[in-house]
DNA sequence: GACGGCTCTGCAAACGATTTCCGTGGGGGG
DNA sequence: CCCCCCACGGAAATCGTTTGCAGAGCCGTC
């Protein structure tokens, strides 16, 4: 029977074949998921960790895993650890008693000890959205430096000479990555490098981003660039109760191109990140790695885009030049 | 072995109980889900169809489902349908392939034959953010008629008198049931229905309010009720291109309290839906039922609360007459 | 007519946990 | 001294699927 079904390489005559596929039918059998998990120790299915599902960072990534999973017949479960060690413990439990095949592993900072604990296991995962100390561990990331590379220029571009940077949380490999590519790019570009421009958010939240743009603007940047959309909201918050203006007397530019920030007043100026893409990328190298195809290539880096909205442009004093 | 863990019913002796435990730390054993799930029949495991988890609605309702699920031990596992009738029927084959134990349906419109077929097949839902035909079947829903009316009572009582509605999909309880608050509540206030002050969104999302917006802003309404906040966020948009200023010229209030419409220019004015606390209730229900609790109320009708943000105003005309 | 190569069928074992049933030994009560 | 009950250990059945193996037909060929 079940070669019937799933054996097409067995010799079996078409007939039979037939006849087997319509008993099928009439009895409206269902195979039992269970059953199959049990007896082939894998259940098709991917375990996902994300920190938050209410971040609307995540749930195109998540559409995007998900989809490229099911094309090949795989199963995602979701489990948000709100990026406490506790929670993700137990999620790696459930996942584990669930026999999920493998891991997208799309928390910005687990708990170095709990992916250590997968790797030992040789529990197959993929990171997505960071990297990690371990340069073999398979990821998809965005290639930071270039973004930040390219929002600095924009900024430059404009006139912009004291650019300020809300940094996300160092301890995450997107923070880090982010602040080093601000720093190298205000060289590239014969900027000095000024500790009170800068300014390490405590989460990547809107609150944060609030706090961290405070006090940043007593030292009068003209322009902002946020490591994320949320910060970047957060600092547009800080501006509006101070009374500056956006962009008139401050440039405003996040990462992600989150859902609805286009819609802001003024829309932010932000570097696109292929969310979809990143969270299928990642899925589908996470299945060859299980079903042991041969070519992986265990590291992806996705280039983002640059979005120029209203939050940017040129500096008062460089509007009086050009006047 | 099973006895001491599960059993704590059976007479077993403390030091028998102590050394099993004893035995589990230290073999590090970890009882598999599969197994157990097909040996019990049940898997301790909710289903939950969504439309769209990018669906900045959907989030929070499941972060709630899944908090309750988890408090009595159970998990939940989502699926996307994109309100299309073959992705339901796709996403309940794989749920009842894996034995999910019972289904929290929020899909707005579910085709009724796929919801006649859970019924029929006595698979346990609860419906979510949506009613039903069957008055029996269990649901939570939102107060849509009393929201509507609340909305209705504030633009009236800011002094506008040609409001106009945007209303989601007519084939949605939600879209049915705001519609027709809205205009009990114009009949309430002694205000005529106007045809041309109503258009029926294609779909909740914000390119149908856009689209819908155009129409309405044809027939000069002071003030415009968009059935929720993505339709909401469309007339805004289409407000902007024709160059129609939010509140001055126009009052604008959706449904929801999506995530950062407090954020917008102006903020929305919204009526808030506990959407945690409904995912949680539809949880505990559901589970409820599974366990054959005896006192479950099996309809649970949640009240909105008015948000009154920047977006509402008094209409020019009323200005002029206060001034 | 025997034999080899097909196709097909049926049997049985395994996956891992739970539950039930039964047997045994010891201790206490009658 | 006998009997019964209790605590515990061990064995077996069960859930539904996959898979290996053995054997039964059947046909064609030598």
């Amino acid at each position: 029977m079940s070669r019937a079904l799933h054996r097409a390489d067995l010799p079996l005559s078409p007939e039979t074949r037939r006849r087997v596929l319509a008993a099928v039918e009439r009895l409206e059998y269902r195979p039992s998921a269970i059953a199959r998990g049990l007896r082939l120790r894998r259940t098709r299915t991917l375990g996902m960790l994300v920190p938050d599902i209410t971040n609307p960072f995540f749930p195109p990534i998540i559409r995007g895993a998900e989809e490229a999973a099911r094309e090949r017949g795989y199963e995602l479960v979701l489990c948000n650890t709100d990026d406490e060690a506790e929670r993700e413990k137990a999620s790696l439990r459930v996942l584990r008693e669930r026999q999920a095949d493998g891991l997208l592993i799309a928390t910005s900072r687990m708990a170095d000890a709990t992916l250590a604990s997968v790797r030992r296991e040789r529990f197959p995962f993929v990171l997505v959205n960071r990297g990690s100390r371990v340069a073999a561990d398979p990821a998809v990331e965005v290639n930071n430096s270039r973004a930040a590379f390219e929002i600095v220029a924009h900024l430059v571009g404009l006139g912009h000479t004291r650019i300020a940077h809300i940094a996300g949380p160092l301890s995450t490999t997107t923070g880090a990555e982010r602040a080093a590519g601000y720093r190298d790019a205000l060289r590239a570009h014969g900027l000095s490098v000024d500790a009170t421009l800068l300014a390490e958010a405590a989460a990547y939240s809107e609150d944060a981003g609030c706090a961290a743009a405070k006090s940043l603007l007593h030292a009068a940047p003209t322009a902002i660039f946020a490591a994320n959309d949320l910060l970047a909201l957060g600092a547009l918050r800080a501006a509006r109760e101070i009374g500056v203006r956006v962009p008139a007397d401050l440039s405003l530019v996040g990462i992600n191109d989150i859902p609805m920030v286009n819609l802001l007043d003024p829309p932010l100026t932000t570097a696109r990140v292929p969310q979809r893409e990143m969270g299928a990328i990642a899925a589908r190298m996470l299945i060859g790695l299980l079903e042991r195809e041969p070519v992986v290539d265990r590291h992806v880096l996705l280039d983002t885009e640059l979005i120029v909205r209203g939050s940017t442009a040129a500096p008062r004093s460089a509007d009086r030049r050009v006047a």
